[in-house]
DNA sequence: CCTGCGGTGGGAAACGGTTCGAAGACGCCC
DNA sequence: GGGCGTCTTCGAACCGTTTCCCACCGCAGG
């Protein structure tokens, strides 16, 4: 196997930086430079060797960077075991901002308190990462001191923290606009609340955040929610299918259903079209999310800005990755109500 | 800061093959073929070695070994991104053996497409693993070839392959023992169908193989399954509820119905007692899966061997990696009707 | 013309492991 | 007693990066 001929393709054996570096006719060290944007480098030297890395489809090896540097580079994600794509577009926001400063990110999804201690702990995994985003879980909460055992930096995104820097959506504002919105349309108001045990393992509390501020808006507005006006379920579009069979025995249409999730919302408008009642005149609906789908699927929904909270996230811990001290930072996002043929008379 | 005191705590700086060995006076390299269950060891020096390593609380820093061996001892498991125990068991038996072996896992949530093929192709990721097991869905049929773009070996587990070694449920059996179970029973039969787009990125086939196989032996009895009989849902507990409210239109009790998983017949249960249906007598349920609540809520049901598939999964993956050639294996495991309250007439 | 200095670039050392050639210890045989 | 395997063990070399010290360059100032 003479290795004179070098093969940098695809293969088995990928360029390291000596290649890159032997190619454009500099040095390991002015190579090592340019990957981590250090200014100590000329802007045609950068330019010379950024082309041959092209070239040679060099990418740099994490576990060798993690080994010299220190750091690997990777942060890790825990979020929700949960299939909704929230966490997709989460996740879009995350990867968006880390991947313009050059960090990659290992998911770790939450599946029980068990797995998440030998995460944290035992340090045998691919997980050694330099710093963790924690997503829709105060997981800090569950451990004694409220902080997570660990030292490396934490964010949480679309949960705030005390003990961490955090990017969350103010979910109760959302229930209140809601409130607003169902409101001006007039008609009896129910609504549909969802089980905080997402996944069995972890306990959220964002759905009881948004009914609360619905609850209160209401209140303070003179009508408030009576309590078989709201109807529990786990998160899936037939509980919103369930919920409006319940609501229809109490209350001949047209009513108003204030679903705390899209995904719900989608089965109660599923369950109207199939009783024949006209969503948006009979039956108006209002999510919470922002889904993509609701826009082709008409849905008014409360719309969050989920890609900027991930990359406000990002940002965050890779502030603090670079030392930035101080106390806990929080930044506070707000979702924005969208009318569409759901809560809307007619086209 | 004076680095004369050693810090071998769980501090910051964790404690190096070197100070094992200079700790256990050998020479680092005996350490390290301690670590790989080199047999070219005393047992009393192996010994030594093992107890400091105890002592030190002594972890294979796994980048390193990557950057020197060429292999990580990690093993992605790509799976969908649902919350369901079926996962959290299988991942118990593939950690259990991969342990044994020394080696660890990095989970990867199937999410999407996209993301599926930036972790296959672009290799910056911390996914620089030696080995992938893919969980449910035969993902390489949906790439050029029919093989996943990777040359790292790939097992599949609850799905089958032609390209890839795989251990797998046969499904359909499930199904044909529901038949037989439920027909014995008397009365008419029912069934729950899952929509296969579990998360709306990747499709799966077992619950057709179930419902398949639950058809094909009734037609072989003699007693075809009406269309009507068959109600389609999403994976949730209510999907479940709604289920038994059709068929409740359509028939008085008794009746059997079988489900194509323990979550939906769980709804199906729930469904029943809120409309003062004797359970096991009026309405007869059964379930898939095996889930450890079923034990609990007396559900009958058809228990895989979730832990059992995944330590195959594991091991096969594992001789593959140690050099293992040859055609793909498959191994086919078989399901277990567990008969309880939900299916017995009284207690 | 010499000196000093900021801006660049080169490459040795270090990171924490694996691997492999070499060497020591020991027992056996002639 | 010397020759020769076998069984263990040692530690240097190496994996692909980062980091740091030093050298070099060109230019302004004395």
């Amino acid at each position: 196997m003479g290795n004179g001929s070098k093969t940098p393709k695809n293969g088995r054996n990928a360029p390291t930086i000596a290649d890159v570096a032997e190619r454009a006719g500099v040095g390991i060290g002015t190579v090592s430079r340019v990957i981590n944007n250090s200014p100590a480098v000329r802007p045609e030297t950068r330019a010379k060797v950024q082309a041959v890395m092209e070239e040679l489809g060099y990418v740099p090896n994490p576990h060798a960077r993690r080994i010299a540097g220190g750091r690997s580079y990777t942060v890790s994600v825990l979020l929700p075991f949960v299939g909704t794509e929230f966490y997709l577009r989460l996740l879009e926001g995350i990867e968006a901002e880390l991947g313009e400063q050059r960090y990659d990110l290992a998911l770790f999804p939450l599946l029980s308190k068990q797995r998440l201690e030998r995460f944290l702990s035992s340090s045998a995994l691919a997980y050694h990462t330099d710093g963790l985003i924690v997503a829709s879980y105060d997981l800090a909460e569950r451990f004694p001191g409220g902080r997570l055992p660990t030292d490396r930096p934490v964010v949480m995104v679309d949960a705030r923290s005390e003990a961490y820097d955090s990017a969350y959506l103010d979910n109760a504002l959302g229930g209140r606009l809601a409130a607003e919105h169902l409101l001006a349309l007039g008609g009896p108001v129910f609504a549909v609340q969802i089980e905080e045990e997402l996944d069995r393992a972890f306990a959220s509390t964002v759905f009881s955040a948004r009914i609360g501020g619905f609850r209160e808006a209401l209140a303070q507005a003179g009508v408030p929610l009576p309590e078989d006006h709201v109807f529990r379920t786990r998160l899936s579009a037939e509980g919103g299918q369930i919920a409006l069979q319940r609501f229809l025995e109490l209350q001949r249409p047209p009513l108003n259903v204030f679903a705390a999730a899209d995904v719900v919302a989608l089965g109660v408008v599923e369950a109207a079209e199939r009783s024949g009642l006209e969503v948006g005149r009979e039956v108006r609906v209002l999510g919470f999310d922002g889904q993509p789908w609701t826009a082709t699927r008409g849905l008014s929904t409360l719309e969050q800005p989920v890609e900027t909270m991930g990359r406000a996230a990002a940002r965050m811990l890779i502030e603090r990755l670079q030392g930035t001290k101080g106390p806990p930072r929080h930044e506070r996002f707000e979702p924005r109500l969208v009318v569409r043929a759901s809560t809307q008379i007619g086209s």
